[in-house]
RNA sequence: GGGGUUGUAGCUCAACUGGACAGAGCGACGGUUUCCUAAACCGUAGGUUCCGGGUUCGAUUCCCGGCAGCCCCA
């Protein structure tokens, strides 16, 4: 019986027939309660006509007292409950006994498309888009350690007329040697070159930019060639930067593979009554939702990203047959979400589509853009990373691979430990952070209780066994117990977050317990039950940081 | 103009969705190392939660009205 069981049993003795939806026992807010604490006698109270801390009493009364030391009731009406060390031990037990830490495998048979990163081709990564790579990442692995079957799909900026520019600048502003070794960084070279020009008065070069992308969109082999190689060339690069971030995408599929699907979507639209002419252009006009009207195609023919996506939907039913498809994109693509939700619904689509917002990157209080000047390469930013950890590394004998994991572990959890929702504006000093409220913080948690398990050389395997005696152990264990719990909590808000809120908690109770509590140097029994916390603490830290998607290196 | 979103300590952020005295990190000040890794720990100072109303036992949280920033749509 969970302690929600527990309690709700006594509410159903007390006041038999009264429902108590929603009923929960939550961690105390301050130790002095007691250790949880149930506010439901408030809310039930006017129900039932009696006074708040009468109503308390009376649950508190009928309650099964056996798990506790203490039962009060105080304030207005809050139901205090200091459990028992025995319990403690026992929910520790059952915890160290189960699977991947006791997170429920609440999404098994459940599939999950998650679309994240997602940069534009012919592009250097910079580090606006830390963000939606990071994130995704890490709901993505949150989710696959509910057990949800999780298809990761990075949907690359791959088709569009910005290749246009790209073929004519690749023609006419490279030499030879750059054209034989193209890089990701020739290409956005001469990208810039070639808009640049396009810019030009006579617009005869803009003309010729639109030339080229009309043989493309036409299937001309030649620039077809060029568009494949570009593409090639850019998931290789952007390969190179997931392999230092630790970011796996089990597909690539750009715009390009949803475009010829396009002209089916608009006729569905047409058709099912919702795509109506206007100005030329086809619109799904959604003013009674408040949300304005959808364009789905343009006058001049083309289309764009609400057509884009209702196609990629659909395929991505046909071929996956998703429970849901999560979106990881800043949050300036809100109402665009919001309009291709709406469509999708009325178009009868039964998945549930999530739309993960996230603030946009800035850096000095602008917008990062090229034009701004203000654009700092993703891989400078984990270069720079690397290099500030080896410094402080190499004291100790570190290796770079060790740096490396230590770097790149703080420019990660900088961001993870911010709700997405929040804007952040990028500060060296603060994404390369190493003390405080820090990935390499967790990281030295987790080493040093490596090293002190080491130390013991060897705890006793067996899940039983855990004492709770002192004040520090009981907090850090009652801790521990809420870990599944913040999982699932990270899940339903999609939010890493909280789940680096936990953790970071979990870390600096355990800190202050290794501070201030003897394991090694204490009598047995007493020591093996600290070694045990120790370990299953270990184990769980190890567990969150990998949902983070952060190495946990056993040696700092 | 319409819509969205944010506003909490000097700075950066939390607050488990309405609960007790609003908590952390950084910065500031002070302390801890013959002792399991000092990237740590312990303590002190720091608040009209943007402003004004309302809802109720109770509001940072919900509602209304302002103000300010950012974003989206025309």
């Amino acid at each position: 019986m969970t302690l929600d069981d527990i309690v709700k049993a006594a509410f159903a003795a007390a006041f038999p027939g009264v429902e108590t939806p929603g009923l929960r026992v939550v961690p105390a807010t301050d130790p002095k309660f007691g250790d949880y604490q149930c506010n439901d006698a408030l809310k039930i109270a006017k129900k039932v006509g009696m006074k708040p801390r009468d109503a308390a009493q009376k649950v508190a009364d009928a309650l099964d007292k056996a798990c506790f030391e203490k039962v009060e009731v105080a304030g207005p009406g809050f139901l205090n409950l200091t459990v028992r060390g025995d319990w403690i031990a026992q929910r520790l037990s059952e915890l160290a006994k189960a699977d991947k830490c006791g997170i429920p495998q609440s999404g098994k048979g459940k599939r999950v498309v998650i679309d994240y990163s997602s940069p534009n081709a012919a592009k250097q990564m910079h580090i606006g888009h830390i963000r939606s790579t990071v994130i995704g990442c890490s709901i993505d692995r949150i989710f696959r350690s509910l057990g949800y079957d999780v298809i990761a799909d990075n949907h690359l900026g791959d088709w569009g007329t910005q290749f246009g520019i790209l073929i004519k600048g690749y023609r006419e502003c490279l030499t030879d040697e750059e054209r034989a070794n193209l890089t990701v960084a020739n290409l956005e070279k001469c990208y810039v070159l070639s808009a640049a020009k396009a810019k030009e008065e006579d617009g005869v070069w803009k003309d010729a930019c639109r030339a080229e992308l009309v043989k493309l969109q036409q299937g001309d082999k030649e620039n077809l060639a060029l568009w494949k190689r570009f593409i090639e060339i850019s998931i290789g690069e952007f390969e190179r930067m997931y392999a230092k971030l630790g970011v796996k995408f089990d597909t690539y599929r750009g715009e390009s593979f949803y475009n010829p699907l396009m002209p089916g979507v608009v006729e569905k639209l047409v058709k099912a009554g919702l795509a109506v002419e206007s100005e030329g252009a086809l619109v799904v006009n959604l003013e009674n939702e408040n949300l304005g009207v959808a364009i789905v195609r343009k006058s001049d023919g083309g289309y764009n990203y609400t057509t884009s996506d209702l196609a990629c939907v659909e395929k991505r039913v046909e071929d996956y047959d998703p429970e849901r498809i999560i979106y990881v994109t800043d949050d300036r693509q809100k109402l665009h979400f919001a309009q291709f939700f709406s469509i999708c619904a009325k178009l009868g689509q039964k998945v549930k589509l999530v739309h993960v917002p996230f603030g946009l990157m800035s850096y000095q209080g602008k917008a990062i853009s090229t034009r701004e000047g203000n654009l700092i390469r993703l891989d400078d930013l984990l270069s720079e990373a690397v290099r500030r950890a080896y410094d402080i590394v190499k004291e100790r004998g570190g290796s770079e691979e060790l740096a490396a994991q230590i770097g790149i572990g703080a420019v990660k959890y900088a961001d993870l430990s911010h709700d997405p929702a929040t804007a952040i504006d990028f500060n060296w000093d603060k994404a390369l952070a190493l003390e405080g409220n820090s990935g390499p913080y967790l990281q030295y948690a987790h080493a040093r209780v490596c090293s002190l398990l080491a130390k013991a050389g060897g705890v006793d395997a067996a899940p039983e066994g855990f004492i709770i005696a002192t004040e520090p152990e009981k907090r850090l264990a009652l801790q521990l117990l809420e870990f599944p719990g913040a999982v699932v909590r990270a899940a339903e808000a999609y939010k890493p977050s909280v789940l680096a809120e936990y953790l970071f908690q979990t870390a600096q109770l355990y800190s202050s317990f290794y501070q201030n509590t003897p394991v090694l140097k204490s009598e047995e029994p007493v020591r093996t039950a600290r070694l045990k916390l120790c370990r299953l603490f270990g184990e769980i830290v190890k567990m969150a940081l990998s949902l983070l998607g952060i190495e946990a290196p056993e040696h700092i």
